[in-house]
DNA sequence: TTGAAAGCGGTACCAA
DNA sequence: TTGGTACCGCTTTCAA
């Protein structure tokens, strides 16, 4: 039965030593001018009296406006849209303080991400949120921005040996942990499993593959993994890689596709006519997902939640451009596991991009 | 590369018309006064210009306290600790506003909680958190309170037809029904499943059995399901009643433990011999459960995210509060399903429970 | 029906 | 080293 201490403003301590709230303001933000014993004095009562600034008045007289930038793919679009969604969510809900983003896009990853990044040296602004496709390529453009005063965080793939202030991400090793922890659970004799994944030199990726392997060897030694399949994001090739995987001399009966981009490996496989014989576990969520995981053709597929990292992304960066403290941001979010039974609890969020919704 | 539209204040439109701020005031408060076509007027220039009224300086002039009011049971602190963690957290988040919280705690659900909230119709707040444990028996203090003017919002269980103004909770209904598919997975042939409960009163509780039952007949014919055992959230006789399950004659080889207090129940498995020998699926996370999970021993625990459901909770219903349009918050969280091989993310947080983790 | 002006609790600058 | 004061954007009262 208890509540939160009461608060006092910075005109009662001031009245309280019958002083100036002048000089009570330098005492709290620490400003030079200040003789010690009032500055003790003064630290003292508002201790006592539980001082506790208002933060409404605060945010009204500074009234800064933080500008930040976000520069994403164009493609994944199932990926980086709600992404986006989330981040014009939390934008939208900012109390007390005026911030600016603007939306700069490049087609793919890796392609001409970093010219854009470079060409935002013109234009200064507080912050970007961007995801590092090839951190090694990336990590001069993130140090100079860095150096520039710009605020660097990563969302969605990290860029570990940069100078970014941090990381918001889907827990991708984890992802692929679960991954082949599901597919250990299906699959109980020996046989061959295979991933497709994106693009190795992306962290994100080469994390998930990480998981994967991993707990495939502890949980499942009797699945072998066959060589990861890189698709470099591009339909044709993965299509193509999938067909040769797939008629291979070893097939595999279970599939981990670790990249949202896996509609073309679908295809290839319906075509092959092994949907639902083998077991397919997918990454993340959209329209042509639905019908699959109903039918039970797809065992489960690892949503990485990007409306909610777009939101956690820019609260962060946004809390990190206020804070004195500056603490550097590492934040992974627990990808979901949607099966058939909970999929409706996702799918209203496919069409409706504005959704707050919290899961 | 567009940018989010930028924001204009009260007197910017006024500027715009040439007109007070006072009149503009007047019109964006739908107060009287104003003859129509100026109404009109401002009206079309606040949508042209894209007004967003200054947070921060409407909190500051208006300096109103939001009182809000958490009663909820001590009993089953794994769940309700951390669920009270997010409100704090959320109330310590809070940019602009002025809110003051208090605790209030009971025994357990169904003890005490209407005597709690009767109480606090002597001090009158702006709002209640609270968990309806037997709606039926709660519905007239809820309307009582609401006559009086306070919001009241449920979280964790719903009381439907009372006038609560929404709930926040995980989608029990979906929790169950996940618990089924999983057993589902993993039990392939003909066998009998059970399932343990707290109060079926508990609409939350209701909601998982339904759930469970509904996805077990479409999705596992082949599994037939016992009668539910009701635990009442007493210890003593979820181990009594678990026993008597277990040496019964139809014997479950899958079970689904829908309440947090699992502790007797597992308890009693272990002594029968029957923990790894058995599909166990649990509820929510805490210590007791983690080397069980890490060993395998409990398949999956679905876990309704007690910080989230705190913080979307009080969030909501500030939001409520302050907002005119007086949207019903209608939330149902996605629960996380943890296996052995995600554990890792969500075992951080059971000692430290101010944590703000977005899992 | 409208306009003018006093604050809300801080911050920051200028004067003492 | 201090005190005094204008101002942030909005609400509200009083006067016109």
């Amino acid at each position: 039965m208890n509540s939160t201490p009461r608060s006092a403003g910075i005109k009662d301590i001031a009245r309280a030593l019958g002083i100036s709230i002048g000089t009570v303001d330098r005492v709290l933000h620490n400003r030079t001018g200040v003789s010690l014993k009032t500055k003790a004095r003064v630290l003292e009562t508002a201790e006592k009296l539980g001082y506790k600034p208002n933060l409404a008045a605060q945010a009204l007289k500074l009234n800064r406006t933080i500008e930040i930038a976000v520069v994403l793919p164009k493609q994944i679009s199932h990926f980086f849209d709600p992404l986006r969604a989330g981040i014009r969510s939390a934008a939208e809900a900012t109390v007390g303080m005026r911030v600016k983003v603007t939306f700069h896009e490049y087609p793919r990853l890796g392609q001409g991400d970093g010219e854009l990044l470079e060409s935002r040296l013109k234009e200064k602004c507080d912050g970007i949120i961007f995801t590092p496709g090839n951190p090694r390529k990336l990590d001069s453009i993130i140090n100079r921005l860095t150096a520039h005063g710009t605020a660097m965080l990563c969302v969605a793939s990290d860029a570990p040996s940069s100078e970014r202030i941090g990381l918001v991400s889907a827990h991708a090793y984890t992802s692929g942990a679960l991954a082949a922890e599901l597919l250990a659970h299906k699959l109980a004799r020996k046989a061959h499993v295979a991933t497709i994944t994106g693009e190795l030199t992306t962290l994100d990726h080469a994390d998930k593959l990480r998981g994967f392997a991993a707990t495939l060897a502890m949980l499942a030694p009797h699945l072998s993994l066959l060589p990861a399949v890189e698709s470099h994001e591009r339909p044709k090739e993965a299509y193509r890689q999938t067909i040769a995987l797939l008629r291979g001399e070893t097939k595999p009966q279970g599939l981990y596709i670790s990249t949202a981009n896996s509609v073309p490996v679908l295809q290839a496989l319906e075509e092959e006519g092994l949907l639902g014989k083998i077991q397919v576990v997918t990454t993340d969520l959209f329209q042509e997902l639905v019908p699959l995981i109903e039918t039970g053709k797809i065992l489960a597929t690892l949503y990485q939640r990007p409306f909610t990292q777009g939101k956690v992304a820019f609260e962060s960066l946004v809390a990190y451009l206020l804070e004195e403290k500056k603490a550097s941001p590492m934040i992974r979010l627990a990808p979901h596991i949607i099966f058939r039974s909970n999929l409706p609890l996702f799918t209203d969020r496919l069409d409706d991009l504005t959704d707050t919704s919290q899961s």
